[in-house]
Parts: structure tokens; C-alpha cells; sequence
DNA sequence: TTATATTATGCAATCGATTGCACAAATTAA
DNA sequence: TTAATTTGTGCAATCGATTGCATAATATAA
């Protein structure tokens, strides 16, 4: 059955030549004569050859993986993000490792090593941790000179290319909407934690109601860890203190579908007594009862981003290559959740 | 900067050693003292060392890589299932190399080729075709004695393990719900095209009517693509043409959504008029109004037994192992879209 | 016709780690 | 004290493809 696999040596010797002769031929090296590469691919299909990318990168010093590290793949973010990936990698011929740090930092480093190990060409990853600390094996990487593109979890700390969206525009776009729907006090839901992508989009919803002169109130922001329940706790707790608002604009899809709910539960009407906006364009939004207006971030586009990135700084010839960002506008998709009828 | 890659050919000269001791103690053989493992160790760590998996790879003929091939990695099943398959992977210092189909025959056979090209150890796949002249590059992987595994969409033809779930007693038990909330007339959504799994549904859905002395009534089968839009187009041509049902039982999930779509826009009431049930627990069904109840195809414990049944083939010395087939039990989520108040 | 350029192929080293076999040194048995 | 083991390393081939350099064969220029 699985006779010994085929090489370029039993083709060369079939063919009464060398493997060099059969390794440019099959490579369309300009130096090897259209007749013997065209005996030579004849007998690679005859005899089933198949090529071991293996030999080939151990020699050439390049393995044709990509590797990438996000938290987890089943999150439809991410996924979106490695679809991307995948499909630029997949017309230039590489393929890509996935590896989840499933949001620790051990398990990142160990990640980042096993593939250091399998010889990727380079790795494009999302960050779990926050300190610097955190970044050290991430500036290992890019200090070997491995290619290394970060996204939407980035950091300016290492000195390499990264691919994010506008969060403040997302923000702004967002809350100004609410705005212009007539909403005046509206409650913004944003992470306990001060990472990156929740201070823009924090940042975008104050710049949004300076500019419009409304008022201020910091009674009004909800810190959480941006999960369902967590939405629904603030909410609670908006309520029984007695707070009046007639908005929510939420960081986060999950933490607005909690809202939603409890808000339905007490009664109130959506759009027209509580407003909600998200962010993210979970695949569920779609989906609620009102469909929730939300914030598109473009992950596949992100994925796409990110390769072009990484080929770039791989094709580069240069020894310091100087970091490149790629900032993705975001879309603002306004559904039934914060469209009032009178407008 | 980047200081020429350390090898163990590096660490043996610093120590006075050859290669062979240095790659015997790097790998806890237990010919070597533990002294000099010891001092190996040391000078490794010193020299930044880093091992080359390629090289070991090529040696030794084993990759430690795992071939994936779904038809998209941005649907939440099929991320789920390769986080599973990740998992368990990882624990055994395998990496997985994701590639997508994107439901052509065509990519699929160019990325079981790649993958082959880059020597995986073997392959994980749930097939996009449906025709035997479809499988013909799975069957050249089984015959080459590369491992196989398929998951979901699978099929017999093909001499190889495979997981699945029990989609006959998910239909069932989802049909069997519904007639125990007293509905009468369940309309069924299915699969236009003969597919496994929609075959089995069908057949869960027309066994439970039958066990339970409920007349089949064909024209309450709806044919289509499962997608929302199909279920949206199912449900308005039922209501025109004045069919009266009281339940719809989906293969899909999305399909049931654009019916819960038109139900409500028509202010039929859900479950009291209509009961609902989908099928594959999409991340969106619990935030759907009502919450939708559907068939949980655990696809993460897909994922780790579909890994598990790799590493078993992998591991049997046996030329000929018996293909192994494991059926997963799915599990019905009930939830207030079929939820009869009396009950 | 001879010198030069061009074309097509071969030679042999190389990428980095692994491993069967050989063998010296240390230990134990006789 | 000598023979038989055991222990710890070294030697060198190997995995399969690539590639710089040489070289033979052919074509072109002088």
C-alpha cells in the first residue's frame, strides 16, 4: 500500500538525471530546458510525487506558516480575523497556525515558543495581557527579526506593525447618532479595565457629548467586565437608584444585550424610552427584538490588513523596517434599537 | 541584532561535545549523565537556543502538525470544533493548520493538498461535497496512510473514523418536545439537498410524529437552503396558502429565525400560537425574543473527540486500524420559544 | 576556424536534528 | 587480577530539497 514516498532522487533516477536538474525543473527555473520540464513533471505525476515542504524549508529558511495567536477562535471576532488571514496567506501559497493564549499570558508565551519552534515565518496576534511585562516574549520575537503584526489588541510598546480600527470614530459615530435621535442623558457601558480599545471608544462618547454641549455625568458610566450580566447589573442598578437616562451606548454587543433585557422586563420601551447602541457587530444583533444598532469592525478586513502587513515587512529587504498602523474606518449599522419613528 | 540562529552544533562546540550528546540531552535521553544534561541545559538557555522543528521534522518524518480543513472558520460550529481540536492537540505538543474549503469542492482539494505538501501528520476534515467522485482526494489521503478523521459532514464511503452526533435523536427529542407542549401540526424545515445530517433530522422528526400517532402531513415539510431567508419565504407561502400549523420544528437555526421573523410581524404569538424550535444552538438563540430552543451540538466535544480519534490512529502501530465511528449525544435547550405557559 | 558567450546540467555542500552502531571508560562479577 | 557488563559519548549517515560553482555542449562573434 504506502510504498516509500517518491522524491526528487527517484525521479532523477528514473529520468537518468540529478535532483538538481528535477528540483529546478519542478521550481520553472528559467536555466532548465522546456523539454526536460516537461519529462520531469510527467514523471512527478506518474510516480505521485508530492514535495516535502519540510526539506524545502529546512534549506530555504522559511517554512511558508504563518503563525496566530488570538485568545480564542470561537469567538466570532476572531474567527472573522483569522478568515481574513487565511485567505490572503492561502493566494501567496503560506499557510497559518492557530494557537489560542486563551486570555493568559502563560499560555501565550508558550504559544509564541511552539511556533517559534515550527519555524513560522512570522506571527500575527492579538494581545491577552495589559503591563509591559506582559509584552516581553512579543518583543523576543520581533527582536529575532521575525515578522510580527499585532491586532485590535495592541501595543505602541513594541516597536512593530499593527492593524486596528477607529474606536474613537466608532465611538463618536455611535454616541453622536444617539444625539441626533434626541437622547440627552445617555449611559455608556465601558471596561473595568484600562485597555486600549475601551479608552478610545470611551474617549469617542465624551468628545461626542462635549461637541454637542450635553452635559457630563459621570454617574452615568458603567464600568464591568463588558458580559451580559454585567449589563444587566448596571442597569438594575441605574433603575433603583432612580437615575433617569434615555440611552445606553455599550463597548461591548454582550453587555447591551443585558441591558436589553431587563429593560424589557421592567416594561420600558425600546427605542423610544431607552435608546441602546453596541459595538461590535456580533452576528446575534441582527437577531434581538429590536435588532440592536451596533458598530461594525470589519474583522475579516482586520485579518486582510494584518497579512498585507506581514508580507509587506517580510518582503522587505531592510534590515529595520519602520512599524506600520493600518487604522480601519468603522460603520456605524443603525437598526431598530436606537431609531426613534420621528425621524 | 539578529546573531546568526543558535543550533545544537553551537551549544556541543561551547561544551566540547558533539551534537548527538547535546541532542540526546535536550531530548531527557537517559543515556546521557545527568551532569552533562545538566550543563546542556544551562548553555542552551545562555545561548538563547531555540529548537528547529523543521530539521527534527524532516528527520524524524513526524511534524507535530495537524491538518484542519473546514468549509469556513468564521461559523461559530466550526470554530468551536477546532478549539476543541486545539486543546487537545496542544496538550500533546501538536499545532493545528487551519484551512477553509469555502464550500468548493475545488479549495478543498487544493488545501488537502497544501496541507500534505507541508506534512501534516494527518488530517481533520468535515467535507464540503456530496458526491462519491467528490471524495476522491480524502480517499488518496486515507490510502497514502495518512491519518483521517471526519467530523459532521461525513461519510461511509471512505474507509476512516469519523464523530458525529446523533442528529436523528436531536430531531426526535426536538419533535418529541413539541408534541409533549401539545402541538399537533409541527411544520419541519429541512435541507433541499439529501445531506446526512438532514436526512437524519427528517427522519427524527417523521419517527417521533409516527411514535406518537401524529399524522405526517407532507406538505408541512419545507424544502430549502436553511437560511433565513428560506424560513422567512417557507412561513409566508404556509400562511398564504392557509395551512395551519401550531409549531415549526428547524433543522437550521437561521431558517427558524426568519419564521419567528414573519410570525411576529403577522402577531402570531410564540410558543402560544406557534412553538419553536431550531437546531445547532447558534450563539444567537439565547438572545433571540423568546429565546429560541434548539438542539446543542457540542461542538467543542466534537473537536476534542475528533482529536482523540487522531491520535489514536496516529498511535496504532497496526497497519490496518478499524475505522471508528463516535456518535455524540446532542442535547435539547429549552427555552421559552416553545414553552407552553400551562406546562 | 578559433575565441567567446550562452545554455543546460551535474557536483557536492548545506539546512539542523536524530539515531544506529561503535567504542572507551568505569563498574561489577568471577 | 581478568573478564564481562554497564554507562556515557562520539562518528557518520540520514531526512529531501536547494543552490553556488563548475563544466560540457552548443551557438554566436570575430
Amino acid at each position: 500500500m504506502s510504498s516509500k514516498k517518491t522524491t526528487i532522487h527517484d525521479i532523477a533516477e528514473k529520468l537518468g538525471i540529478t535532483a538538481s536538474t528535477v528540483s529546478r525543473a519542478l521550481n520553472n527555473n528559467p536555466r532548465i530546458s522546456e523539454a526536460t520540464k516537461k519529462t520531469v513533471l510527467q514523471m512527478a505525476n506518474d510516480l505521485n510525487y508530492q514535495p516535502n515542504n519540510l526539506a524545502a524549508a529546512l534549506r530555504k529558511g522559511k517554512s511558508q506558516l504563518i503563525g496566530i495567536v488570538v485568545p480564542r477562535i470561537n469567538r466570532s471576532f476572531f474567527s472573522a480575523v483569522v478568515r481574513g488571514i487565511e485567505e490572503v496567506a492561502n493566494t501567496l501559497d503560506y499557510r497559518v497556525v492557530v494557537s489560542q493564549s486563551s486570555e493568559t499570558v502563560e499560555n501565550e508565551i508558550a504559544a509564541v515558543n511552539a511556533l517559534l519552534n515550527a519555524r513560522v515565518d512570522g506571527i500575527i496576534a492579538s494581545l491577552v495581557g495589559e503591563k509591559p511585562e506582559d509584552y516581553v516574549h512579543y518583543e523576543n520575537v520581533a527582536k529575532k527579526g521575525v515578522p510580527l503584526v499585532l491586532f485590535d489588541r495592541t501595543t505602541n510598546e513594541i516597536g512593530t506593525s499593527q492593524v486596528v480600527i477607529d474606536d474613537y470614530l466608532g465611538a463618536y459615530m455611535a454616541t453622536e447618532h444617539l444625539i441626533e435621535q434626541g437622547c440627552k442623558k445617555i449611559v455608556h457601558f465601558t471596561h473595568h479595565r484600562r485597555v486600549n480599545i475601551y479608552k478610545e471608544r470611551y474617549r469617542g462618547y465624551f468628545e461626542a457629548l462635549k461637541n454637542y454641549d450635553i452635559a457630563f455625568d459621570e454617574s452615568l458610566v458603567c464600568e464591568g467586565n463588558m458580559q451580559l450580566e454585567d449589563g444587566r447589573n448596571a442597569i438594575e442598578q441605574l433603575l433603583k437608584a432612580g437615575k433617569e437616562f434615555d440611552a445606553v451606548f455599550s463597548a461591548s454587543d454582550y453587555a447591551v444585550m443585558g441591558a436589553m433585557q431587563v429593560l424589557k422586563e421592567k416594561k420600558k420601551k425600546i427605542p423610544e424610552e431607552v435608546a441602546l447602541v453596541g459595538f461590535s457587530n456580533e452576528p446575534f444583533t441582527s437577531f434581538t427584538d429590536p435588532p440592536l444598532t451596533t458598530v461594525n469592525q470589519f474583522p475579516i478586513e482586520i485579518g486582510q490588513a494584518a497579512a498585507e502587513l506581514f508580507f509587506e515587512i517580510l518582503n522587505s529587504k531592510k534590515e529595520k523596517l519602520i512599524p506600520q498602523k493600518t487604522v480601519l474606518q468603522p460603520e456605524l449599522i443603525v437598526r431598530a434599537s436606537s431609531l426613534k419613528k420621528g425621524n
